[in-house]
DNA sequence: AATATATAGATGCATCTGCATGTAATGTCA
DNA sequence: TGACATTACATGCAGATGCATCTATATATT
């Protein structure tokens, strides 16, 4: 049989899974160069300060980030004992808490962006020309 | 100024980070409910597999797959573990040893292949048409 | 050949993740 | 209201990963 669009299904899914991999290394690699932390760092910072002046709950992160309730717990636990967050107790749902951004918090989301701005260009925006992002954002969005 | 270039590369970034992770979860657990083991397994076993009739060394893996030293090293550990491969001892290179594949370790790649198609096409290819599978296989290739 | 350098692979230790489960608070429904 | 299910978050333990370093062999330099 002639299964053409199988084949070229697992190709494209090979070469997405191992350009993806490749791409976070080399990023990771940049931030780690310039002794910044690790990007799910950055995206938890992002998120809490995106979400101002309204402040998340780790269970709203976690649904942003896609990631499990036990990670995020341990990675809040990582930024407070950094000084990057606080944590607020809720008092709509003692069960909670608020996540709040703390100034060296917000500092590091400043030092880090401009590495990883420059880490994105190089290792991926530079390699290609508008039509290919945009036709790549375009076809993402289908997943 | 008009970065737009910019905050569009940033946007495919993002959505391309948290395509792949997602659709790596997703496959994954696709897996795991069929009491498989994980891809990177299947990875190591393939890559054996392919380059039959010859034997690859640990450090020809680690090239392909491109994974840290001592990250195959355990991986294969974990593999010779269960009996999927064996160490050979290299002559032309009395430091290094190759891989040899197990009939269990075949049989594994056999049990698996179909599953994890099923969850690529589910996941993946059955959201594009072929049009988009070769585009993104395209731009992907400039990575 | 003798020495220095590089490469293949393993491993101790600290950190991180996955899994299961625990605790406390909230929501549901009779 | 009381009993039961659900949700938010934490955590003990086992397994996986990152980092640095070790051993052994191979290669390069003189």
């Amino acid at each position: 049989m002639n299964d053409n669009k199988g084949k070229k299904t697992c190709q494209a899914w090979a070469r997405l899974m191992r350009v993806s991999t490749k791409l976070l290394q080399d990023i990771e690699l940049d931030l780690k160069a310039a002794n910044l932390p690790s990007l799910d760092w950055y995206d938890v910072l992002l998120e809490v300060r995106n979400a101002q002046p309204n402040w998340l709950r780790p269970v709203d992160i976690q649904q942003k980030m896609l990631i499990q309730q036990y990670n995020i717990s341990r990675l809040i636990e990582r930024l407070v004992k950094e000084g990057l967050v606080t944590r607020k107790s809720c008092d709509c749902d003692k069960r909670g808490q608020y996540i709040v951004l703390e100034p060296a918090g917000h500092d590091l989301l400043n030092k880090m962006w401009p590495i990883y701005k420059a880490a994105i260009d190089r290792h991926f925006g530079d390699k290609l020309n508008v039509g290919e992002v945009s036709s790549l954002t375009q076809i993402l969005s289908k997943l």
